[in-house]
DNA sequence: TTCCAGGTGGCAT
DNA sequence: ATGCCACATGGA
């Protein structure tokens, strides 16, 4: 177990409850249980008692070494979230409205193989059946990562795994058309994954590469592939790849865009320039506070 | 029954 | 470059 004191501009529910990952449950007292890194935990957060906006954050099964190593960057613990609020919140009213509803709002640094699959699986469908192909997929074909508090959990497949699946194999995951996709693309990575480590065409970035590199150059390798258009592309670099300025535009920023900021329904390019020209570099944390803001207001 | 869900590929203009 | 439409699946 690893405790973080005086966390500010943190909520378990704000984090885990606005489409950007899918495989954290909420525990009945309010603490959600997950993997990343193919390893469970239980992450709690308690606000303190005397300063509302920080608390305690505890993540168990795990270490020191483990939390400086993968779980305090996956939940962007270094990044003042108070600034970047009060940048986002001078832009527009809307935009204040919107931080108000999901002020605890992280961006996770979440795998970006993972995320790939995650967010080709998530076109035309909805999250709690996301969330059940996800879990088939990791229980069909991840490693087993143990158990943890009486219940057994499995790794994210490796695209190698993946790759080699038929589309019979994956029939009981019930991805739907999506099944041919991720094989189709899992082949892809598992043979650029390949090239590289011969050291052929070295000019080829793998997805972890990419993450260091410009975000256009991850855009346009991630939008050659099977299955990712426009939408899941920015998903990927934003969940996956820490680029923040990236603005997925989905179904409900569409709404949001057009019942709030007036802006024409299917005008994907200025809902895209509205957001480049206010939100600049922090677009990505933007479009998740009004992604979580219009369904707050549908519920 | 019909509609919808964190859209994209394929095909016709 | 842009506009349609089919696409599996399950819940409302």
């Amino acid at each position: 177990m690893v405790v973080t004191e005086k966390v500010r501009d943190f909520n378990l529910d704000h984090i885990f409850d606005c489409g950007q990952c899918f495989r954290w449950n909420k525990e009945e007292d309010g603490s959600y249980t997950g993997i990343a890194f193919g390893r469970p935990v239980n992450i709690c957060f308690e606000i303190d008692k005397e300063e509302e906006n920080q608390g305690r954050l505890s993540i168990d099964n795990i270490d020191e070494k483990e939390f400086n190593q993968y779980w305090k960057s996956y939940l962007d613990l270094d990044r003042d979230y108070g600034q970047i609020k009060a940048v986002l919140g001078e832009k527009d009213l809307i935009m204040a409205e919107a931080i108000k509803s999901g002020q605890g709002i992280r961006i996770l640094k979440q795998d970006p193989w993972e995320t790939l699959v995650s967010f080709i699986i998530s076109q035309n469908n909805n999250i709690p059946r996301i969330k059940k192909c996800i879990e088939g997929l990791c229980e069909m074909f991840g490693e087993s990562a143990g158990n943890f508090r009486g219940k057994r959990y499995f790794a994210f497949p490796k695209p190698e795994a993946l790759a080699q699946l038929t589309e019979v194999d994956l029939a009981p995951v019930k991805l739907g058309y999506r099944a041919k996709y991720i094989i189709e693309t899992a082949r892809r990575i598992a043979a650029d994954n390949a090239s590289h480590l011969k050291e052929e065409h070295t000019d080829l970035l793998t997805l972890e590469q990419l993450c260091h590199a410009e975000t256009q150059k991850g855009y346009e390798y991630l939008m050659s592939l099977c299955g990712v258009g426009p939408k899941v592309a920015n998903c990927i670099l934003l969940f996956g790849m820490g680029k923040h300025e990236s603005f997925p535009i989905d179904v409900w920023v569409r709404r949001v865009m057009h019942r709030l900021y007036g802006i024409e329904e299917n005008d994907m390019k200025s809902m895209s320039d509205y957001a480049s020209e206010n939100f600049g570099q922090y677009g990505g944390i933007a479009q998740q506070y009004l992604f979580y803001h219009i369904r707050q207001l549908e519920k």
